[in-house]
Order: C-alpha cells, then structure tokens, then sequence
DNA sequence: GTACGATCTTAAGATACCTTAATTTTTTTT
DNA sequence: AAAAAAAATTAAGGTATCTTAAGATCGTAC
C-alpha cells in the first residue's frame, strides 16, 4: 500500500509533530506500520489475550474498558484518529490483557509488533524519544483525570468532557460517556434533563 | 560527594535496573544529580514555581499535592526512597506548577536539570529509554489506580493500599492516606472502627 | 514536663450518586 | 416498512460517603 493515503498520512503528522525524523527513518517506520480494519463492535485486543501491537487510530473510533467483579464495563480511554490505544500493561508485561479494545465505529489502525518496534528503537533512536514524549504527555493527561475524579462533581466533569472531547462525544453512545465519567447512564440523563 | 554513598547507590540500582549503562556513562549520569536535604515539611516544589528538576528520592518520604477550588488537598502521589517525585506537568511544559511536593519526613533528594538531562539524552541513549520505561509504568499504575477509584469501596482500595504500601503506611498521618485514597479522614476513622 | 499544635475519633444529619425496573425513543437488521 | 435490538429516560427507594462540630489523643517545642 501507499504510504501517502490518508491514513498513513495521520500516523507521520502524529510522528513529526513531536521529533525530527530523516527521511529515510521516517519511511522506514512508517512502513513497519501494518493496517488492519475493524467493523463497528469488532475486538482489537479481547481479555486475556496478549497485545503485541503498538496501536494508532487513523480513522474510526474505539474505546478500551474493563469488566469489574460485578460485570460492570468502565471505560479507560476513547480513541480516535489521531490516537494510540491499546492495553498498555499487558504490551509492556507480555502478560494476559485485563482490558478490552473495542471499535465503537468502523475504524482502521495501524500498528506494529512489539519485536519490530523494539529493533526500530535502535536504529532510529527519536522513535524512542518520540514514546517517551508521548508516555509522559499520557501520564500527565491520566493524572489530570484523576484529579478531575477526585475533586470535581459528575456534573462538572460532564460538563469539562464536552467542551474538551466535543468530537467524541458525537461518535459514542452516551452511556459510554457515563461509563468514563465513572457514573451511571441513569445519573447522566438525570443530570441533562436539569440542564 | 562520593557516589558510593547510600543516596547515589540507590540511584544507581534504579537506572541499571532498567537498562544497562557503560560504566564511564553511568558515572556521567550519576554526576549530573544533585543531593538536597529537606527537614520535616519542607517544600521541595511550591504551587506557582516551574519544575525545572526531575527529581529522585534517595531518603525519607515526601507527597505531592494539588488543591481543589474548596481548598481541600488531594494527594496525587508518595515518594519514598527509589520513586521519583514531580509536577511533571510543570516539567514538561515549563508552566508554573499546579501540584505542591512537600517532605513528609526528613528527605533527601537527587535531582538533575532540565537541561543537563536533555543534553545527556543525546549522549547517553540508555537514558532515553530508562525513562521511557519509567513513564511506560508510571502510566499503568496510575491507570490501575485509577480504576481502583472507579470500581472498588473505600474500604477495598484501604486493604489494597495497606497490602501494597506497608512501608509508606508507617511514615505518613493517617489524614493523608485518607486523601490519598480520595476519602475524608472521618470515613476512613470510621472505617477502621468497624474492623 | 507543660503546653500547644497536629492528628484522630465520634456521632448526627445531609447529599451525591446508585439500584432496580418499567417505559420510551432511537438505531439496526431483515 | 416492520421487527428486533440498542440506547435513553423516568421515578422511587437506598447507600456510600460527606459535612460539621466537638472532644480525645498524640507529638514536639520550649
């Protein structure tokens, strides 16, 4: 496949904006990048299988969520285009996934495979710093959505969501909004209804 | 100072922990933090100052802090010695902190300039990825913490903290495991009670 | 060793958010 | 276009956790 289609397109804007890359490195990374489509409801990565993949969303939307004691879904990370996602602990510990990475609509990423990726930091060392970069800005993001959790009502965390994800908000079902906001779909329409 | 000193020997088995460093690099590294001694609530970062350090705990205990607009704190995170402690949002971005780091016991710290750090990255590529691993895993704790908030009782994320941070249990007031966990130090009296 | 500040406890009343379950609306499938 | 499935709403009753305020301990400085 072309490396200047669209999608590819998102993954070398996503790379460039944050380290300088030679050209040569850049098409060799990019083209370590495989494509894989999804259908809406379609698994990534299920429960208990290991993720090998390091994952960009260039078109679509997915969410990653895990099932509590009780069954109840909570929802960690929407993605889309422009997006990693994935079930980090397991990448990193080759351990079974705890979570599940699922397309809400029909998405395609691309991705490549840990061993793959883990030769390409060698030989195109900003690959490194570009994850580096990227980890920390993740870090700092959670972080603040932590804190949002711990200081702010459902109605003010509702409220932050849709001005700063106005995008995702239109692509995902608004129980799935309540889901990370970490309410009930019940408590949201409630909270609406007042508005 | 020696290096062979406790305080760097800590910090020693923490970088090649993770990745192996040749040892005139290492000794590079190494040389590039400084110690510094804080007494008993001393602030090692106040709320308003850029972060320009990253910082390792080498001794003692320290917690950052953010304060919500009712003026209540919310501890984020406790540094005993092996952990690093920071505002990393401040680091990053040069923006004035948001978060307070503050000594819990008498501490002592490594930490290394911003700039010094970014310009031994390009000489020492293991550095790169040693805190690319660090950001890697600080991500998916704070995401299981963050689930914990999300799916168990108060009382669940109480046993789960006292199981996995006994050490840190004895070095800090009760009042600030209760914020840590994101309840009043009343409920989590109360909780105690009931045992 | 006394005294003061910091921490912890107790208890009563309040509230943000949950549970259940039934109904309506919207979306998808055939 | 009808049927089925998915999502959203409504409402009543319940509970985990908070707020306030007072009193009891503990720790540390003089």
């Amino acid at each position: 496949m072309s490396f200047s289609n669209q999608a590819y397109k998102a993954l070398i804007g996503d790379l460039t904006s944050l380290v300088e890359i030679p050209e040569h490195q850049l098409s060799l990374v990019i083209s370590s990048f495989k494509p894989k489509k999804l259908t809406k409801k379609a698994y990534l990565l299920n429960k208990g299988e290991v993720s090998n993949h390091m994952r960009f969303v260039a078109e679509g939307c997915l969410r990653s969520y895990m099932l509590d004691n009780n069954g109840q879904e909570h929802i960690l990370q929407f993605g889309i285009s422009g997006w990693w996602v994935n079930d980090l602990y397991s990448y990193l510990t080759r351990k079974p996934a705890t979570h599940f990475v699922q397309a809400i609509q029909p998405s395609t990423v691309l991705q490549i495979h840990r061993d793959t990726l883990e030769k390409l930091y060698n030989r195109v060392p900003s690959l490194e710093r570009f994850f580096r970069i990227k980890f920390q800005n993740a870090y700092t993001a959670l972080q603040e959505r932590h804190l949002d959790k711990m200081s702010l009502t459902a109605k003010d965390r509702y409220e932050n969501f849709r001005r700063k994800y106005r995008d995702i908000e239109q692509m995902v079902p608004q129980y799935m909004i309540a889901s990370y906001l970490g309410i009930t779909p019940e408590f949201l329409s409630a909270m609406r209804k007042k508005e």
